[in-house]
RNA sequence: GGGUAGGUGGCAGAGUGGUCAAUUGCACCAGACUGUAAAUCUGGCCGCGAAAGCGUUCGGGGGUUCGAAUCCCUCCCUACCCA
């Protein structure tokens, strides 16, 4: 029997970079019983298996569901086999493409593997609503219809824009049915809290109504900001390409931390713009660095914050040591030196030619460009240098001695060639 | 079933017989600059070639033409409207 904390603790913790909480008395009531009752709670949070990177967009709420954890609560993973043959409109995302069933059970494999960088996948539940969904004949399928009015969709913004003012964006009626289906799984799996971002707010609130109507005690929504990407400017996603993915490198995530903006605009209440800071909610939503240590970084050095920002991202997927190592290399790069960890590429020593190479070929061989007519651009850039006085090629046709360690370099790209 | 608008480079979106390897924006790469891989400015952004140049591109296939992303035929696909 796990024990709890205090209640009071929990609430601060949970609580904590909430967007909102519906209701927050109800959350209280909950874990007071469940403080009481040794019961812990059961926390809902839901993903469709469409096949995608996981981000750290999607880690905010996910972090908030590993809380849920550490307090003893426990996590509920729904994975949407059934939903997402439907396609969450959330977003004014179009339809989606009809999935195979392999492809579903892939993807939601890839997930819980992504996913298992935040949340302890092993203690949690994991439950496919294809399970429910699958045994449902027409009739429970007009049943669920039957809950939901016309008018209580178009209460939600994303359909009633499309309705209204965009009627080329079409609405199908299955995406009509998405928030039903969402909100029954929290009544299948008797939910005492479900997590999403705020654009889900209108599909959790479903899941409140249909588990009242079904005698249920209604479920805690619980949501978090919606992160903003690398950009500053759109929500962190995929196609925006303003992302960190959980499973890239350490070196990687790190330069994408770092190449965020300080802060950003956002049209405030009055109508002029308020700035903010971005680097504070990303600590925020992404770290668990405390607030006051957060505004002690944020009142120093701006670069400062920013490194340990990306220190904290990174350690969180891999570790101590790669963040030490990608913020030591941040710093050597800065300087112009040479990362510790250079990716080495084997060049047959039957290309050279009196051990040299034209610089151009060079490149390519080394995988610092993909065509001769790229790196040969780049050497007229002045992008390419090689050893430890950085020598620059004339053109690029200049034979470079190659020997075994040699360091070559191309803008932020550098390799160690060896001879094979 | 009928009608309409479309399918162009990673995406968005121009072009509508030669001057088009194809405007522009985004993304991306590089250079300068900088606390930052931010911002800004500059250059680049199909392949091969030292270069002149060559080859392959605009949904698929076929055709007209000295010459087509652009015209014709046919097929496939997408969206919207009407039934």
């Amino acid at each position: 029997m796990p024990a709890f904390p205090p209640v009071e603790e929990q609430l601060a913790t949970l609580e904590r970079g909430a967007a909102h909480v519906e209701k927050p008395a109800e959350l209280r009531k909950k874990l007071e019983r469940s403080f009481a009752t040794g019961k812990p709670l059961r926390v809902k949070y839901g993903i469709d298996p469409t096949g995608f990177d996981v981000h750290l967009g999607h880690t905010v709420p996910l972090r908030k569901l590993r809380q849920f954890q550490e307090f003893g609560h426990t996590a509920v993973l729904i994975i949407g086999t059934a939903t997402a043959q439907v396609g969450d409109p959330s977003g004014r995302d179009e339809s989606r493409k009809g999935l195979t069933p392999e492809q579903i059970a892939r993807n939601a494999e890839s997930y819980l593997t992504q996913i298992a960088k935040v949340v302890d996948v092993s203690k949690a539940e994991v439950r496919p609503n294809g399970d429910w969904f699958g045994r449902w004949g027409f009739a429970d399928m007009l049943r669920l219809l039957g809950r939901a009015t016309v008018q209580q969709l178009l209460v939600r913004e994303d359909f009633s824009n499309r309705f209204r003012s965009d009627p080329s964006v079409p609405i199908y009626l299955h995406e009509c049915l998405y928030p039903l289906m969402q909100g029954w799984d929290s009544v299948e799996i008797a939910a005492d809290v479900e997590l999403g971002g705020t654009e889900q707010l209108f599909n959790l609130m479903v899941g409140r109504d249909l588990q009242r109507e079904e005698g249920q005690e209604p479920q805690i929504c619980l949501t978090m900001p919606i992160l903003k990407g690398t950009d500053g400017k759109k929500k962190m996603g995929k196609s925006v390409g303003n992302y960190i993915g959980v499973g890239e490198p350490a070196r990687e995530q790190f330069g994408k931390a770092m190449s965020i903006p300080d802060e950003y605009e956002e049209a405030g209440p009055g109508g002029g713009a308020v700035k903010k800071s971005l680097m504070k909610e990303w600590f925020e939503l992404l770290t668990d660095r405390p607030a006051d240590d957060v505004s002690r970084l944020l009142a120093g050095h701006p670069m400062e914050a920013k490194q340990t920002l990306a220190a904290d991202i990174v350690r969180a997927y891999h570790g101590d040591a790669a963040a030490a190592a990608a913020r030591a290399d941040w710093d050597r790069i800065k300087k112009n030196e040479d990362p510790v960890d250079m990716p080495e590429v084997v060049i047959p020593a039957a290309e050279l030619v009196g051990g040299a190479l034209p610089a151009a070929k060079l490149i390519v061989l080394a995988k610092l460009a993909p065509s001769g007519g790229e790196a040969k651009r780049k050497i007229a850039e002045g992008a390419f240098n090689t050893g430890p006085d950085r020598a620059k090629p004339a053109d690029a046709q200049s034979p470079i001695p190659v020997t075994d360690g040699l360091v070559v370099r191309l803008g932020r790209k550098v390799a160690r060639v060896r001879l094979g």
